[in-house]
DNA sequence: ATTTTTCTTGAGAGCGCTCCCAAAGCAGTA
DNA sequence: TACTGCTTTGGGAGCGCTCTCAAGAAAAAT
C-alpha cells in the first residue's frame, strides 16, 4: 500500500493541506516546513496519486490519439508512426500522456471511442481523420471534446493540421506540364477521404493554370492501394496518357507494375510521379518521383496546437485554426528528367 | 456539466446505490426498478466517470506500452507499429486502453516513465526493453508494477514474449550451410541487446551443430543499422566468407552495398541472409532471403498475457512466463537458391 | 502598546464513484 | 401470528487528492 498525502503530513507534523502546497509548489509555506516535507515525502517514498488528484482537478494530463480503420489501412506504412513520433514527442515536453485508440476493424469504433474520450479520461483529442463524413468528429464536437483533426476536415470548426496536398498535388502535376507533358493521367485517392479530394483538385488546378483541358477519362478512382494503383494504370493505358500521377506511391508502385505487363517503359513511354515519399519510392527501379509532405510534424504541431488550446480556452468562439504545411517534390528518375527543381 | 449518478438518481427516484448497481449490471435489483433506471441514464445522457471510478475500484482499465527511445531506433521501421496494432486489438478486444510512452531521446526517460507508470494510471505495463541492462524493469519490479517486456529480459521475474531469435538465426544459418557454406560470417545487432546476443548465439549454434569452427574474424559486431551493415561487410570481405548472415535486413542492405562496391555478385560470390523480413527485403534486387517473425503476434500475446496477469492475481509467486514465437525462413535469391525449404 | 496587514497553517468539504451494512419488504414455514 | 430466510433498497463511509475559508502567528504600521 503506497504511502498518501496523509501519511506523508503526520510524518512531517504538518497537515495534509500543507503537504499538498509542497508538492504543487505552491507559495506561503515556510522554508522550514518546506525542507521538512520534502524530507517525509523522500522517506516514504511518496509519489502523488495522479488519480485522486484529476478528479478534482478535472485535468488528467492525456490526450487521446485516435487513428481509425481507415486511417490505418489506407495510409503507408511509415505514415502512423511518423505521426506517433511527432505527437508523443510534444507531449513527452508538456508532461502530457498519449492514450492510443488505434483501430484495425471498423467494428464498434463509434462506440469505443465514446466510451474512452467521454469518460473524462482525456483532456482533448487529436483524430487523424480524413474521413469526409466521418460521424465521429461532429459527434465529439457536441460533446464539447477538444478536438484537432489531423487532415482537413470540412466542418467550419474543427481545428486541424494537414499537409497541403491540393499544392503538393500541383506541384508534381506542374512538373509534368514543364516537362511537356499534354496528356496528363491521374489515379486518385479514395474519394471519400479529404486527402483523395484534395490531391485530385491539386491535379485539377495545375492541368487548368495551363490552359490543358482536364479530360475524365484520364481520371480513375483509385484507393490508395497498390492492387487498386495496377487496376487504374491498366485502365488508363486505353487512353494512353503520356505521363501518370498517381496519388500515392504504393499506387504509384502499382502502375508501374501495370506498364511493366503493358510492356511500356518508364519514363521514356510514361512518365510517372508518386506522393508520399514512402522508403521503397527511393529504392526502386527507376526511383520514382513523388511528394514528400513533414509528417511527423503534423503530429508535433497537431499536439501543440492542441495543448495550446486546453491551456487558454479563453478563444472559445474564435475560428478554427486551421495550419497547412508545405509539401516538397522530390524529383527522382521515374518522370524522365532529375532537372526542373 | 455533465449529469451524475447522483442526479440520475434523482430522476429514477431512487439511490445511488442503486444506480450504481443498474449500470454495472449487478444482481439484485428488481426488474422494473432497472428499468425505471436505464430510461434515467438515457434521457439524462449519463456517463459513468471513469476516474471517481477506477479511484475506488483501484482499476483503470490502462495498460501503459512503453517503447524506449534504444528500441525505437534500433527497430526498422515497421517494427513498433506492427507491435502496436497486436496490443491494441487485444486492448480493444477487453475494452482496455493503452497509453502510448514512446521515446525518441534519452534525457528524463525513466523519471518520465517513473512518474506516469507508477501515478496510478496504468494497471500494468508492456516494456518493449530487450536493453540487457535496462534499469527500468528491475526498478518498476521493485515497484510492483505488473509488466510484460517483449523481448527476452534476463531477469528471472520478468515475464516475457519474444521471437525465437536463437532458433531464426541458426535456422537461417543452416540453411547456408545445407547450400554448401563453410565460411559464413555474421554481422551481429547490438550486443547490448538481447536480440543482438541471442542472433549471434544462434549462428554460433549452427556452425558448432555442424562441426564448423567459429572465426572470430568472421564476426563483425554492427548496431543494426544500414551503415553498420556496410562497415561490417568491409570489414569481413578481408576475410573473404563465402557467405554472410546479417542480424537484420537494414545491415543486409547495408552489406549488400558494400559488396557491390567491392565489384562482388549476390549470391554467386558471396550469399547473404538477413533478418527482420521487411518490406524492401522483396523489393530489392536480388530479393533477400530473411527470417520473419511474428511481431504483431509478439504485441497481441503480450497484451493477453499483462491482462491475464492483472485479472488473476493469484499466481504471484509463480514463475515466469516465457513466451517464444516461432520465426520462418524467407528464402529469395540473395542465399543462392531458392530450394531448400 | 495596539491595530492592521501579511504570511503560514489546518480543518473540512467535496470531486463521482463503489461497496459494506443495515433496514425494509416479501415470501414461505412453523 | 410469529419466525426465518431471502431479495431489494438506501445510507454512509471512503478512495486520495485539491481548494476554500478561517484561525492563529508573525511582521509591519500606527
Amino acid at each position: 500500500m503506497p504511502p498518501t498525502l496523509e501519511e506523508v503530513a503526520r510524518l512531517a507534523h504538518v497537515s495534509r493541506s500543507t503537504v499538498s502546497r509542497v508538492i504543487n509548489d505552491r507559495p506561503n509555506v515556510r522554508a522550514e516546513t518546506k525542507q521538512r516535507v520534502w524530507q517525509a515525502i523522500n522517506d516514504s517514498g511518496y509519489r502523488p496519486h495522479a488519480l485522486a488528484r484529476s478528479l478534482v482537478t478535472n485535468r488528467t494530463h492525456i490526450i487521446g490519439i485516435v487513428i481509425p480503420e481507415a486511417v490505418t489501412t489506407v495510409f503507408t506504412d511509415p505514415f502512423f508512426p511518423l505521426l506517433l513520433r511527432g505527437a508523443t514527442e510534444v507531449c513527452n515536453i508538456h508532461e502530457y500522456q498519449l492514450l492510443l485508440s488505434l483501430f484495425t476493424a471498423p467494428a464498434r469504433q463509434e462506440e469505443m471511442c465514446q466510451r474512452v474520450l467521454r469518460s473524462g479520461y482525456v483532456d482533448g483529442v487529436i483524430v487523424a481523420s480524413a474521413v469526409v463524413d466521418d460521424p465521429l468528429i461532429p459527434s465529439m464536437l457536441r460533446d464539447g471534446v477538444q478536438l484537432v483533426s489531423i487532415g482537413r476536415h470540412p466542418n467550419a470548426q474543427v481545428h486541424y493540421v494537414d499537409g497541403d496536398n491540393v499544392g503538393g498535388a500541383r506541384m508534381a502535376v506542374e512538373h509534368l506540364i514543364r516537362l511537356g507533358h499534354r496528356r496528363i493521367g491521374t489515379i486518385t485517392g479514395r474519394l471519400g477521404l479529404t486527402v483523395g479530394q484534395d490531391r485530385l483538385a491539386g491535379y485539377r488546378q495545375a492541368l487548368q493554370a495551363h490552359g490543358i483541358m482536364v479530360e475524365e477519362n484520364l481520371i480513375s478512382e483509385g484507393d490508395f492501394s497498390e492492387s487498386s494503383g495496377k487496376r487504374g494504370m491498366e485502365h488508363l493505358l486505353a487512353f494512353s496518357p503520356t505521363a501518370v500521377f498517381a496519388a500515392s506511391d504504393s499506387m504509384a508502385i502499382g502502375a508501374l507494375k501495370a506498364l511493366r505487363e503493358a510492356g511500356k517503359r518508364v519514363p521514356q513511354d510514361v512518365a510517372l510521379v508518386g506522393y508520399d515519399d514512402i522508403p521503397i519510392a527511393s529504392l526502386i527501379e527507376p526511383g520514382l518521383t513523388t511528394v514528400r509532405q513533414p509528417i511527423e510534424r503534423m503530429g508535433s504541431m497537431a499536439a501543440e496546437l492542441l495543448l495550446n488550446m486546453l491551456d487558454d480556452p479563453t478563444e472559445e468562439g474564435a475560428s478554427a485554426h486551421r495550419i497547412i504545411l508545405p509539401t516538397e517534390l522530390v524529383i527522382r528518375a521515374s518522370c524522365g528528367s532529375t532537372l526542373g527543381r
